[in-house]
DNA sequence: ACTAGTGTTATATCTTTCTATAACACTATA
DNA sequence: TATAGTGTTATAGAAAGATATAACACTAGT
């Protein structure tokens, strides 16, 4: 995995891990790689990686059992609110940068379908 | 301004001076604030100010001038192609991030025109 | 009991970012 | 030729993030 220089690694270990758990890659109750696993997938130290846990079991994501493993909640709800709350979170991001750059409601939603769009014809070509 | 302390302040100064640019706040040629008025401006140091401009002049979209200020491009075309930079930069990780979170690509403007629905419902409230 | 696999914590060290403070260099104008 | 306004650079110190390395604590299976 390749990490953005510009923002602290075990924040984005985080948010991959969230990722993973909204899509479904890492299901309900599902066991983690060991953090030593993941350290060595990641290219990076295990303290970082435990960081990144640290946060993410306080906040109740993940449920740790000493010896045995770190465990994804249980709670479907949660992770649903968190889907809900990351897509909201991207989208207004995105709304506010754009408009900072004096771009119209109509433009916005333009250039974003022209750029579906134009990844769509790609990925005709490509297929 | 207030920063995200997840990503350093000169480069979220640079991007702000960007936006200004681009948003036409900061108009071609236009004579930039002092850097120690930005530095209060900002509540920051000088050379955190100097580091963010440092990197925009090396890029050729601010011309400095000993003693006299730090100037924007006269170059239209670069502020333009800026502009689509970023708008496509923007574009394109939101695009990565609900993907990421298996978002369809309809589902994904559908999201974006909800939002933006809603949001133009609350200014008509507040107006 | 031992061992392998796991989470947890600690220490020392390095790098990047940011700060306060100060000085130096140049321009324009009174 | 002063002086005010501007950019530029340097130094020293603080704080955050990562790293390598090591040790400790618990679980499960042999």
């Amino acid at each position: 995995m390749q990490f953005d220089d510009k923002v602290p690694i075990y924040y984005q270990i985080k948010n991959y891990l969230y990722h993973r758990m909204v899509a479904g890659e890492l299901g309900l109750g599902e066991k983690l790689p060991a953090v030593r696993q993941l350290a060595v997938d990641l290219t990076v130290n295990v303290n970082t990686v435990q960081r990144a846990l640290r946060e993410m079991i306080d906040e109740g994501y993940i449920a740790p059992q000493r010896g045995r493993g770190n465990f994804v909640t249980q709670d479907a709800t949660k992770i649903a609110t968190l889907k809900q709350q990351l897509t909201t979170t991207y989208i207004q991001d995105l709304y506010g940068q754009l408009h900072a750059l004096k771009l119209t409601d109509a433009e916005i939603i333009a250039e974003i379908k022209t750029y579906i769009q134009q990844r769509g014809d790609a990925d005709d070509q490509r297929n």
